[in-house]
DNA sequence: CTCAATAGCGCG
DNA sequence: AAAGCGCGCTATTGAG
């Protein structure tokens, strides 16, 4: 019964939001859909995208990723899909300077399987799918500010192991230890935290006596300012394509941003050309000590792009 | 009919 | 009592 519940909620969700609303929002003239940006929206910088979203067009589930095979190039054009590889987690290791974490993306290694290794005591390609999964899962909990309360949920495991889980992984990265501590305090001192750009978010509830509001606050000093600095960061890019695309291409144009990922559509016969270039330019729109990382796929779909 | 609040869920 | 950050959209419910 369960089962049926879940399954039923999956595909009335898919069909309610995605194939029967999008539909109907095709734009008459251009036969297109059109979102509209904003960016003066969110906490932390980022762009959000309405009337319809297109930030949130499904891909995770295989149902869900034949949605996005809907969105398909023009005639003779092909979909140029960008996407950065662990953007917040490298900026951690840029901020947290934290060696070992450094070390893995200088290394260019799998983090997550790095991370397990670490903090399993195993050589790195004797990572076992379970180890990783959990790593992976501290990984982005750490990056959200998860207590071992959270992880145990996430992982299944309880909240002893969870503990010893992010026990171990902060003894392993003491630089990420020491920067989750800086950023707590000089929030609660400064009341805000800032960007690697300098972008400040403002933190009033930082010092609250409403310990709920306030640990909220701490868990927000800790992310915004890897997923601001992210914000950031292609934010700049998009600002050096635009100048690079000029004002007179036709070839190429960049139509969608989704947080870390911008997408293109480009002349078929120049999307080699095309793709290097833009990976180039999105891997160098701000330095960082350790690279930037750019998978770029092309196809005739945004879905085959990935 | 509109409006607002809530639950739930799609994405990064 | 809550426990993981940031969004927007659909369906439902209750009120006017």
């Amino acid at each position: 019964m369960v089962d049926l519940i879940l399954s039923y909620r999956t595909l009335t969700k898919l069909n309610s939001t995605y194939l029967e609303a999008l539909p109907k929002q095709i734009d008459l003239h251009t036969k297109r859909l059109h979102t509209s940006y904003h960016q003066a929206v969110t906490a932390t910088g980022r762009l959000s995208s309405s009337n319809p979203n297109l930030q949130n067009i499904p891909i995770r589930s295989e149902l869900g990723a034949r949605i996005r095979g809907a969105f398909i190039a023009g005639k003779d054009r092909v979909i140029i899909a960008a996407d950065y590889s662990q953007i917040e987690l490298r900026i951690m290791a840029h901020i947290s300077q934290d060696a070992n974490l450094l070390n893995a993306f200088k290394n260019d290694q799998d983090v997550h399987s790095a991370t397990a290794s670490t903090m399993f005591q195993v050589a790195i390609d004797e990572v076992t799918k379970e180890q990783r999964r959990r790593a992976k899962a501290i990984n982005f909990g750490l990056i959200y500010g998860m207590s071992a309360f959270g992880l145990a949920k996430q992982i299944d495991v309880s909240r002893t192991e969870a503990k010893e889980y992010i026990d171990a992984y902060f003894e392993n990265y003491p630089g990420v230890a020491q920067y989750m501590e800086d950023t707590r305090e000089s929030a609660k001192i400064q009341g805000y935290v800032e960007t690697v750009m300098g972008r400040r978010l403002y933190l009033p509830q930082i010092n609250a006596k409403n310990k709920m509001l306030q640990q909220h606050a701490l868990r927000t000093a800790i992310n915004a300012p890897m997923q601001g600095s992210s914000a950031d960061i292609i934010k700049k890019a998009m600002l050096d394509v635009h100048d690079w695309i000029g004002s007179n291409n036709d070839d190429i144009k960049m139509i969608m941003q989704v947080h870390d990922e911008l997408v293109f559509e480009v002349k078929a016969d120049r999307v080699d050309e095309f793709a290097h270039k833009i990976q180039d330019l999105m891997e160098n729109a701000y330095l960082l000590d350790i690279p930037l990382k750019v998978d770029v796929g092309t196809g005739s779909s945004w879905q085959e792009a990935h």
